[in-house]
DNA sequence: CTGAAAGCGCTAACAT
DNA sequence: ATGTTAGCGCTTTCAG
């Protein structure tokens, strides 16, 4: 194994000029630093994590905490994942990748054995019970004296009380807005609303109350009529939700749909049922925009910007741990983007 | 930050023995260690991770490269990577996130540096570029005199050629094998096969021509016609691979489909055809199950075992860490689950 | 069964 | 602009 003293040696200088061409924090001469860097490639050198970790006290490592569960759509936890893995890279970081599992315990370990300099959380709970741990150890504001005490971390997703904490998510609550005011704009004035399962209600874990906020207070601004009904998502399930919809408020015109499991089956269902999309009736879905398209009708929706959100988060933690940056709560402004799915509401006939 | 020495203080012994306790590596009177595991406790003492790597040359990560790219069926990877994380830690290591974007830099990367002791490398492809680096630095064959210069891998995928190297699968020729021999059973005589994407196969990722390797040859054997089409998915990508099997290939009865992005859309299409499944024709999937119970109609299928494969690499990989553990290709046996998209050929009328 | 002490490879003062 | 050197916190001989 190829040493830091070995490559000073080949090169004839010290190991410290050596150290110091590879973190670029003194001015080397040209002359020098071209000599190292051959060496360094002659030699093949790679410096050790573990030696540098030690002697920095900082392991350029993000640590990643991604929900055990996978009842939330997947392919957006993946995207997000995959964001920050790369994104993470660009500034110089590695990603561990940790599970829900462990909870707390874990957040303590990472943080506690120096393994990973910050934290990015997915899935975070109304009331989280990590979110003690992270407020107190985390952040230009709770920086302690001593070196490197300070983990700050950021998550994706928005608890109840966001002080003394950074996090980043879509903003659901105008998406909810933004999916009313299109559907008032085409005319719809009784629109459904086919929500995540219930059990993702009882998690709080906020997302769907925030969108359903957004949406019914516009719904009233405008005058609409909004009736929301959580769905598990499937054909059966979506079938028994839909007529009982139906059954509600036969008027329905507009549908808003947030529940990627709920989609296809309910064009099937609207399909076998005779009323056609968008002509009898409009779908509009907050969903990924790979959902959106590759529907069996290309979806008018609002996307969920996961790569942006995953690249967001690595951006802010990064921020905070060159001591730039602040608690704050980044709220992506969502974007509707208008495809097959939705039309003007069917003249009275 | 509580140090192993002042742990050592505390209890009153020195820091060897808190080292020994923490490693069981020597024995330990009952009180000592019990003073020591007690001053760990009151001291809130983890050990430095930096520190250990660098002492023991030993990081304790394994590294996990996911592809970059996400036309692969993405839950599964998801399923798998979580697999990894969780059965490494109750092996005591954490995962570590490598997308394939770095491609075999980023083996040499972790793998030289000593930031990961090992590598689990999924979607390998047939002639994968990566694979000199693995043969070469991995292993309990090619290991190398000086310590912990033994970087082992697993791959999760077959390559072209697996000499030299650890890999697992699910057994897709035995799967395609078992998908022919069901529908055989059941009188069908003329099948079609609906593929993965063209690009799938253009990448040569292996998986896919296993399967028709092995449902093809044993189509020969059973007298069964089989005509295989890529097909991209989507419905409109499906309608048309439809029709064109249908025309060339009227009496076809049976339906093996291998593309997640294909099965609804076949659903709704032979539907909306008026051909009843599974009593005009019967499908049968290789697919996680979740995909197979939760489609419009419960599909007998071919399980893609994503946890087990995920489990299967940590343990390969650990137990080539301990030492034990050989070069050798696991291939894990498909089972199939009769649901409710097969039954017997209809009868000619 | 326990201690003492020599590094592991690198960084970051402190020198010059 | 470069060299010297003292650790970083832990593991692991070597001694007892």
């Amino acid at each position: 194994m190829v040493t830091l003293a070995e490559v000073a040696q080949h090169a004839g200088v010290s190991a410290s000029t050596v150290s110091y061409v590879l973190s670029g924090k003194r001015s080397i001469s040209a002359a020098t630093r071209q000599r190292v860097e051959r060496s360094i490639r002659e030699l093949g050198y790679h410096p050790n994590a573990g030696a540098r970790a030690l002697a920095s006290s900082k392991s350029n490592i993000i640590a990643l905490m991604v929900p055990l569960r996978t009842d939330m759509y997947v392919p957006v936890m993946m995207e997000i994942a995959i964001a920050v893995a790369t994104t993470a890279r660009t500034h110089g970081y590695d990603v561990l990748l940790l599970t829900g599992e462990e909870g707390p315990d874990a957040v303590r370990r990472v943080t506690a054995s120096g393994l990973a300099d910050a934290m990015i959380l997915m899935d975070v709970e109304l009331d989280d019970e990590r979110l003690p741990l992270l407020r107190d150890a985390g952040g230009p504001t709770g920086a302690k004296p001593g070196v490197g005490e300070d983990r700050p971390s950021v998550l994706i997703g928005l608890p109840a009380s966001t002080s003394g904490l950074t996090c980043v998510d879509l903003d659901f609550g105008a998406a909810g807005a933004l999916c009313v005011e299109h559907l008032a704009m085409l005319g719809h004035r009784d629109i459904a609303v086919i929500g995540e399962a219930p059990a993702v209600y009882e998690r709080h874990t906020g997302f769907a109350e925030r969108t359903l906020d957004g949406l019914r207070s516009r719904a009233r601004d405008l005058g609409l009529r909004a009736l929301h009904r959580p769905c598990e998502g499937g054909y059966d399930a979506m079938a028994v939700t839909l007529a009982r919809i139906l059954d509600e408020r036969p008027g329905t015109t507009g549908f808003v749909v947030q529940n990627e499991s709920a989609v296809e089956p309910l064009l099937a269902l609207l399909r076998q049922q005779g009323r056609a999309v968008p002509e009898d009736v409009s779908v509009i879905a907050v969903c990924p925009d790979q959902v959106a398209t590759q529907a069996s009708v290309r979806l008018t929706s609002v996307a969920i910007p996961a790569q942006e959100m995953g690249r967001r988060a690595v951006e802010l933690v990064v921020a905070k741990l060159d001591g730039r940056g602040t608690d704050e709560v980044v709220l992506i402004p969502p974007e509707l983007t208008v495809r097959g799915s939705t039309g003007p509401v069917p003249s009275a006939s």
